[in-house]
DNA sequence: GTGAAAGCGCTAACAC
DNA sequence: GTGTTAGCGCTTTCAC
């Protein structure tokens, strides 16, 4: 950070501009003269300073990611290909986590947290419309994930809802009745993230099958341990379920682990599905059927619609109507629901 | 980023050292000036451009931290901790992954990838000594992993030999004797970071037990589904181990697998230990007995010494000599050695 | 306690 | 093609 354009320019016997175009390729430069100036760059070990071209240009070239919780291998796996996309439109990502806390992730909306950056990417767990509603920033902010917001902002998230039907209609194929949801919220009024538990009910419905909701799981977190304690409850309260689908992979495992420990075979007793795909579910004893969203879609339109609103500040004409998008998903069908020998 | 320094200087009817001043909280400000300023700044909605900042100040308050793969939850758990130690400083986390090769580590490293940064915390893989030694960078760079390098960068990693030692020990100590290893390297000439596999080969022989190199299965990655390949080969090279000491726990997972697979009972048939004590390891049908580093302690070490670095440098003083740091672990026993009921 | 002005390192008009 | 110059928005001497 020592030695600045100036330096080079003088070093080289010519003005700063020169050095500044050769630094960007820009095209009409002299090959002579690039070569020499790129001589007195090397020479001097010239290196950009990042920082002043940003507060030139107003950008920053990064991107920032705010996610729940990196232990929980979706967001891992997810940041990685945000880092990916970022990559190939020349941003960096700058991490954050928000631990599922509403005041977290209204700090790092406001660009509290994470200051330097050209856009925000979100995946929200407890913010309210009406904290968004009053954001004052200007950069360009993209919401993931099951929660949606009546506001103008770009939202990318699978269907939820035809995700959990496919799941449960899965397990209503394979015969199964008593069919119980995992991972459910209680300390809400009103639970307006838990598309994939309206999922379950209307398939339920749709196909004449009795909802019952003493099936209901309910559960603080989604981690494995919210899962293992979550079976736990519903075994304890006298319901034997044969079938399980979970909120997310992790509370699939953690319940598992419950189904398991009490003698409770995994798929002939109970078959279980989760949501997510995490990597972890293709391993274990028992595999995990799953519904997998793809989360190089999501990533990458995450990354594109950052990038798309950047242009068009930064560039002639409109800004783009805010848009709902849903990357495609699939079930996985694995020993969970299979059983070892395949179908 | 539109309303500035000046605008609210204006507004105020100040100069712009004086909101200046009451941005920074600067103490020698009459409180009538200073509520005056702040309205100003609250009616303007003004924001500080950090990029300015940064830029006047030479800092960014950007850590970077580099890792091979955010899909191994070692490094994404460890990421998350760097997060928020970097937080109770004030920083913000750049987060890239090398995918393990060496290219890359060398762009990080660089600053090619990551280029605002104050400085760099890097997980390497492959990085040679030679690439490191002609590093131009001044920034802070740490080093966090088994691999060791002979030159002045601050260096953070649990004692790997000794951790490998205690892992292989109570393997002993349960009685077994035919313990393979698995995850080591093929590909190198020399073996620079298996520091994991001279511990297995140290304990072994300190106590008396042959040193079988036919035991030592070998991977191209460190991932579930390279466990799951070496232990397959290692069983159909007609080995039949009465446990396995695993590189880290995502190959101990896949080897479990594979066992399980083959109808081998764990830990009946073949104890297992694994390495880094991810949250996945205590879930599972059979729980994993695993070496745990403190990874708290390793991100809040790494964070600290570029901290400390980037105030030697815009300080007063020397810069601190570099170090090798070594944080606690422990052997955390579970199912894959103990088995259900406990010793 | 507050103001004026210089300058961090770079880019982009605009002139030559 | 290349040089001159004016800022980007902020902090920071240094006067007052």
């Amino acid at each position: 950070m020592r030695v600045s354009l100036k330096d080079v320019a003088e070093r080289a016997g010519v003005s700063v501009k020169t050095v500044s175009n050769v630094v960007n390729n820009y095209p009409h430069v002299t090959p002579a003269m690039r070569a020499r100036v790129q001589q007195a760059i090397d020479e001097l070990g010239y290196r950009p300073n990042l920082t002043a071209r940003h507060l030139r240009k107003g950008r920053t070239g990064i991107i920032a990611l705010a996610v729940p919780e990196l232990g929980n291998p979706y967001f891992a796996e997810l940041a990685g290909h945000v880092i990916d996309e970022a990559a190939r439109h020349d941003f960096t990502v700058l991490l954050d986590h928000t631990q599922g806390r509403r005041e977290l992730e209204l700090l790092v909306c406001q660009g509290f947290r994470a200051r330097v950056m050209d856009g925000l990417i979100l995946s929200p767990l407890e913010l309210e419309t009406e904290d968004l509603r009053g954001r004052a920033e200007e950069t360009p902010l993209v919401l993931l994930g099951e929660r949606r917001y009546d506001l103008p902002y770009d939202h990318i998230a699978i269907d939820n809802i035809a995700a959990a039907r496919q799941a449960v209609g899965h397990l209503l194929d394979l015969g199964r009745r008593r069919i119980a949801f995992l991972g459910a919220r209680e300390d809400r009024a009103q639970q307006p993230a838990h598309l994939r538990l309206l999922g379950w009910r209307a398939e339920l419905a749709d196909r004449g099958v009795p909802v019952d909701e003493a099936l209901v799981g309910y559960s603080e977190g989604w981690e494995r341990a919210d899962g293992a304690a979550a079976m736990a409850r519903l075994l304890d309260s006298g319901q034997r379920p044969d079938a399980v689908f979970a909120y997310n992979d992790l509370i699939a495992i953690g319940a598992m682990r419950v189904m398991s420990e009490r003698g409770l075979r995994v798929p002939e007793d109970v078959a279980v599905v989760g949501f997510d795909d995490v990597t972890e579910s293709r391993y274990g004893a028992v595999t995990l059927t799953t519904i997998a969203p793809d989360k190089r879609a999501i990533a990458r339109l995450a990354v594109e619609s950052v990038v798309k609103r950047l242009d068009a500040v930064h560039g002639d004409g409109g800004v783009p109507e805010s848009q709902e998008m849903h990357p495609a998903f699939s079930l996985v069908e694995r020993e969970s629901t299979r059983g070892r020998g395949g179908r």
